[in-house]
DNA sequence: AAACAAGTTTCACATATTGGAACCTGCAAG
DNA sequence: CTTGCAGGTTCCAATATGTGAAACTTGTTT
């Protein structure tokens, strides 16, 4: 699972919030001792931290435990200082006023894709609770878009992460067959997902780099077979770069306003 | 600041993630220093942990510490766990589509309102406030429609933890003022923000309620003096209670079809 | 009443954490 | 240059912390 290193107690406590997050539902005691590699003493004891620190609740009529708020909390501080999300918003607005499509914006972390924000077909809801969700990068528009771009040194470690689990017929299952993929992407500009994770949803997707080329992120429109198709996707190509292109730019400059920033000085 | 106790490590490390996450903007190992009560060694360390983790990323270039993305990932789970929220969701958009306003779904979080999912208003009012986003108890609507709800034994406790900062001059600012207050939204059934937080800004608010009658969360309408008034909001009242009404409802009833889950028991 | 499962506490032992101090950088001033 | 210094990183002995087998409650089943 987590393969987490085998020493450091704060290493085992965020493997333990792993394990709760993962079951998606309330767990019982026993439950979390089936599936970790710790043993019953030293679970309850890192289970009774967490809960002091509000990182997971507990539900006492229940006997059960869940993700706590304070998650929340720190994740929306997360969100706020990520340099590309904050700035990308408003970007995102637009694109997704002007397509009407669903627009994804995402991250690379640790092999997979994580997204970021989110503009949904119809209701236009800006709100990190859709975003969070990881996905897997070899077969997802972003994910594909990001991996042409990055530096060769880093592709082979993380191709080789990948799970190369045929979702659809479609999907691109090799390190071999990505590359060649990867290639076109780049000779194209852009990339697709031609159906390789759900059947009947395509997506346009472009990297977001930085002035010096650094892989910030990706920016996608999704659509489904039923309404439209590749070829009238790739039109929006252009638009969707331009924009790609000015998120890079602007995230690339802002760099945080630092030395205006800090009139307060004083010890905890 | 956020008077960890003590002793554990992990309270350490996750005093030092919100550190980190106060500052929001990146910050320098020695601006942490400054600001933490860990010498140098300890603090160093702390924060290679918090970063072989990714709850932190550390910037090489700017040798800077910026929240991690594993936050997000993990928050992404909390809110989907989190019984209110997504049960929520679909009536915060009814709601929104009918009054066309600012629509907010807020839960208690260590005696201060944690915002747990939004809705902008038709033509969007700039506001301090947003997912995730803490704010406090006793000058928002939310907050004091919840708290007008909890235990009496809860009260003086969460009170006495209050600013009572006075944000206009109609901010209440004290613990017996308040409980007038709470006395008269209690009757009346729902809660009003009078300019108590920010100028110009007003909002009903009502309590989301378990069956057994604990507080669950909150629902508010805001909009601005400018547009509408007191009365014309608590019109609304009916509405938004007969909304909470439904979600509290749900909420209590759903708890998580836990025997229908579950057929995957094994070690790790 | 006896057997059992789930959760909690104990305690001697091991180890991870601690933090003062020494040690590396750059870099700016002399 | 070379000296001084602030921001960062590493050492290491002392010791506080975390460990986990086993004993012990509690509540539930047979």
């Amino acid at each position: 699972m987590t393969a987490t290193a085998g020493d450091g107690t704060v290493a085992k406590a965020l493997d333990v919030l792993d394990l709760v997050a993962g079951f998606g539902h309330p767990v019982r005691f026993s439950d979390l001792l089936d599936h970790s590699p710790y043993p019953k003493a030293t679970l309850y004891r890192l289970l009774q931290t967490l809960v002091a620190q509000r990182m997971l609740s507990f539900d006492a009529d229940r006997s059960t435990y869940t993700m706590g708020l304070r998650l929340v909390r720190l994740a929306h501080a997360a969100w706020e200082q990520s340099a590309l999300a904050p700035i990308a918003r408003p970007h995102l607005d637009d694109l997704s006023a002007k397509v009407g499509e669903t627009v994804h914006l995402a991250q690379m972390d640790h092999a997979q894709v994580l997204y970021v924000d989110k503009r949904n077909a119809r209701d236009p809801i800006p709100m990190y609770s859709q975003a969070g969700k990881v996905g897997p990068a070899y077969c997802t528009g972003v994910g594909k878009a990001m991996l042409a771009y990055l530096p060769e040194a880093d592709l082979p470690g993380i191709l080789s992460q990948q799970s190369w689990h045929p979702f659809t017929a479609k999907t691109i299952t090799s390190a071999a067959a990505m590359a060649q993929d990867l290639a076109t992407t780049r000779a194209r500009g852009f990339a697709f997902d031609n159906e390789e994770h759900e059947p009947g949803i395509i997506c346009v997707a472009v990297p977001i780099l930085s002035s010096g080329g650094a892989v910030l992120g990706a920016l996608s429109v999704t659509s489904t077979t039923a309404r439209t198709n590749l070829s009238a996707l790739a039109d929006l190509a252009p638009l969707i770069s331009s924009i790609a292109r000015t998120i890079g730019q602007e995230t690339t400059d802002w760099r945080f306003p630092e030395q205006a920033v800090q009139p307060n000085r004083k010890r905890a």
